[in-house]
DNA sequence: GTTGAGCGTT
């Protein structure tokens, strides 16, 4: 998603993006536009958060329509003080498909093998990435799961994961996948309690500022009353058939989700 | 409510 609209970037034909690092993890796209759109046409401004909370991963994209202006920008917010952080603006290493940029300039979406013999440079970026990303997964190790670790690494990666059937004996498998599920069943019954919560996230961009929305309280929409009779829920078994009945539903099947 | 090296989206 980008600053201006929901289906990705614009145009990234003649932008050059800028890297903002070292920002706050609230400040939004909303706060940096203003500020890089002094010094020159910005076309978009992106910040990468997380897929599962959706917080600020603590950099931004600004991507100008003019190098000169996307210089004086790296000249004049490099270093400046914003949201109480001293961010670091310089240009982009990579693009969007972690491709490189050359100069700055976002490299053109086309690629063409262009010439086989001399083969591309083989160089292990990914493996300075995965390192970088397991550094600060520590740190959020603290109060997050390390299945946060794997989910990235999954997304990140083009194609890493496969192995996910590991290839073990059939009764070996057999006699885990009757224990996990166990344990499930008798999990499942502890946790029905704790609903899991739904978290209504708004998106901070242009639609909403998150300023003033500090003021605004977070509208809940509350459970609708399913109870239209206005009385208590009354037992499902009377809009459940009855079990007795049940043909087509085998006997057996009883614990399912 | 927390964190802090880094390179990106429906």
């Amino acid at each position: 998603m980008s600053h201006f609209g929901r289906t990705g970037p614009p145009d990234i034909r003649d932008t050059f993006s800028l890297l903002v690092l070292n920002i706050s993890f609230r400040t939004t796209a909303d706060d940096l536009f203003p500020l890089f759109e002094r010094y020159g046409k910005v076309v978009d401004v992106f910040i990468p958060r997380d897929r599962r909370t959706g917080d600020s991963r603590g950099f931004a994209f600004v991507r100008y329509k003019y190098a000169d202006e996307a210089q004086k920008a790296i000249d004049r917010l490099d270093g400046k003080n914003v949201d109480g952080r001293n961010i670091m603006v310089q240009f982009a290493k990579y693009g969007p498909n972690a491709e490189p940029i050359r100069k700055g300039r976002v490299k053109e979406v086309v690629e063409k093998p262009r010439d086989r013999s001399r083969s591309r440079s083989p160089r292990p970026r990914h493996r300075d990435r995965e390192h970088r990303r397991r550094s600060r997964s520590r740190s959020r190790e603290r109060h997050g799961r390390d299945r946060d670790r794997d989910y990235r690494r999954q997304s990140r990666s083009r194609s890493r994961s496969r192995s996910r059937s590991p290839s073990s004996s059939p009764d070996h498998k057999s006699h885990r996948r009757a224990r996990d599920d166990d344990k499930r069943r008798s999990r499942s019954k502890s946790r029905s309690k704790s609903r899991s919560r739904s978290r209504s996230r708004s998106h901070s961009y242009h639609s909403a500022s998150p300023r003033n929305c500090k003021s605004s309280p977070p509208r809940r929409s509350p459970t609708p009353e399913k109870h239209t009779n206005g009385k208590d829920f009354p037992p499902s078994r009377s809009v459940s058939p009855s079990p007795k009945h049940a043909g087509s539903r085998s006997p057996g099947s009883e614990s399912k989700e």
